[in-house]
DNA sequence: TAGATTGTTAATCGATTAACAATC
DNA sequence: TAGATTGTTAATCGATTAACAATC
């Protein structure tokens, strides 16, 4: 089986495009140009045609795309066209914010289990979700397997905790602490730390605040 | 005056350095190596010298960098000398969730005020910020001489908030909302749409969730 | 058919890596 | 002095853009 490996770059842009996608099938268009779809996003029709010709052609000559069979393709393409079971640890503000977050359920996200250490939240309700003990947390993801959870604990817990996960079969993480986790390769790890998206915005603020 | 343009894919990097070199600080450290940073990091040490290098010789032949001055000089490139006040727009979980945020204190970034229109969270406070109607926003932003704003209410005010902001000074924004702003060049816009973070992962996850 | 737009190849641009003289 | 490590230049690698034949 030769497969090309398509560049993380062009993967990243993918769930924006179908989110613009999506959109656009609200607003009732059927068909778009890899033109019209570019300008929608801030970026060039030729990088559209670039990144979706890795994964075969989509459209056609002269008339563009279906939206609704791009929004189908890009589906497939990202393993959406399934319900994810995700946990997250630490039922903190930003965990139970991300728990309640109403946009999840609609994108096949489901959050099934909050873990925290605290007794005060342990045994407690965020939304419909139960927040269990951490001690219960390989025996969860192992019974639903779980491959997918999103990190919201203090730093100091954070390498150790997802030690743990890894080590029950999680194989994506969702990191909201500003700790840079060191992991096996083939985990898959994004870092969302508000501090570091503030500091780059503030390279561009130049000299003067008034 | 001739000035070089720092690459922004350098610029994104640098908090992280700063990050880990203020661990190291932490840890006793006084000396690193390009090669010792870069290992903490999961870089290679000629981006990190060449990364440095787009804003002068912080180091020593022989010796390598003192984190000291190295953290200084960073701050000092990141504008970080001082202290960015930040508003909160939308006082909702996450908005709350990220204005209790302990981690920005102590990183030189003041959350001033939070905004929202609804009249049960109007005249409250989180912490100790008081949450002011959106009414207020104008003359508040330009009271202060706000900067920054984060940005965490509902998709459908996002386009029309993040306008207003712009309108009264506003020059960069962090937008937590899955809406794709369309404001002038010369505002910059970082995204975190953990929708969007999600689906980057799942790309990953390939054939089979047990 | 004529016009429009794709998919792909080739050209350009930019970023990363390697290598090494300079020098602490 | 000998060893280590920087800062920088040149080489490589990869990503973006431009161009156009294919074709709807």
């Amino acid at each position: 089986m030769i497969e090309e490996v398509v560049p993380d770059i062009v993967i990243s842009r993918l769930p924006r495009y179908l989110q613009t996608l999506n959109e656009m099938a609200k607003e009732g268009l059927h068909t778009i140009s890899s033109q019209t779809l570019s300008e929608r996003l801030g970026t060039t029709a030729a990088q559209i045609r670039k990144d979706l010709s890795f994964f075969g052609g989509f459209g056609k000559q002269g008339m563009g795309y279906s939206v609704y069979n791009l929004i189908e393709q890009l589906q497939r393409i990202l393993n959406l066209d399934r319900i994810w079971q995700v946990v997250v640890v630490g039922a903190g503000d930003l965990g139970r914010a991300l728990t309640r977050y109403q946009g999840f359920a609609i994108r096949g996200i489901e959050i099934v289990t909050m873990f925290d250490v605290d007794p005060k939240v342990v045994g407690t309700r965020v939304g419909s979700i139960m927040v269990c003990h951490a001690d219960e947390m390989e025996s969860e993801i192992q019974k639903r397997g779980v491959k997918i959870a999103i990190l919201t604990l203090p730093a100091e817990a954070a390498q150790v905790t997802a030690d743990r996960l890894v080590n029950v079969g999680v194989k994506a993480i969702l990191n909201y602490t500003p700790v840079t986790l060191r992991l096996p390769e083939s985990v898959h790890v994004q870092q969302v730390d508000p501090v570091l998206h503030l500091q780059h915005l503030m390279y561009y603020l130049g000299g003067n605040q008034a």
